[in-house]
DNA sequence: CATGGGATTGACT
DNA sequence: GTCAATCCCATGC
């Protein structure tokens, strides 16, 4: 993808995430889940202003987010809209195309639709930890590619995001409609 | 400086 | 369905 692809509403960016091709050491997986955060609602990390954990979310976009969620997890996301502005589109689901067998052993598990369903899940399948967090996505060790013949009319559900508390009533949250690689059923669709 | 709480997952009832 | 694990970091005294 282009700088200029980042470089746009969250919530475009996240809808057109769908179908794109996420890939990092050795395997690769086809976005099927996103969710979009900005700093002008109070579900985002960015809602506060910038703080040491939240500096590359305010930075120019097309870079990679990582945070560490309940103490455990990694959690992936792309930075997007212009340099001064808090918004990343949150990386929720993937379903697996390449170094499948590598991401079996990362995980500790077999079964394909548990791999990368969750956005814990994925980090840990494609082996993406917390010292990636602020490298660039375009030319930087992970990389998203565009949707691939086949992918490019993909049918996209809206619903609520999950897990959170804050600002639950807006539908920012997108996923491939029919996919058996959510981390939960979609609701909606577009 | 002490405390509370997650943009989650997996194990268990 | 319930619930604990585990760690920054943001917040408040």
């Amino acid at each position: 993808m282009k700088r200029a692809f980042y470089d746009r509403p969250v919530v475009d960016v996240a809808e057109d995430l769908i179908g794109c091709v996420l890939s990092h050491d050795g395997a690769a997986g086809v976005i099927v889940e996103t969710e979009a955060y900005h700093e002008s609602e109070p579900a985002s990390h960015s809602f506060i202003g910038p703080r040491p954990r939240t500096r590359v979310v305010f930075g120019p976009p097309g870079y990679a987010y990582l945070y560490r969620s309940y103490g455990i997890h990694a959690c992936l996301n792309a930075v997007c809209e212009p340099e001064g502005v808090g918004s990343a589109v949150l990386i929720r689901a993937l379903e697996p195309v390449d170094g499948i067998e590598l991401m079996r052993e990362r995980r500790g598990v077999e079964r394909l639709e548990n791999l990368c369903s969750g956005p814990g899940k994925l980090t840990q399948a494609l082996g993406i930890g917390l010292e990636l967090n602020g490298t660039d996505l375009l030319g930087g060790p992970i990389r998203i590619g565009p949707r691939t013949a086949g992918r490019r009319d993909v049918e996209i559900a809206v619903s609520r995001r999950i897990g959170i508390t804050k600002a639950i009533e807006l539908e920012w949250r997108f996923s491939a409609v029919g996919s058996r690689f959510l981390s939960r059923p979609a609701l909606s669709r577009v």
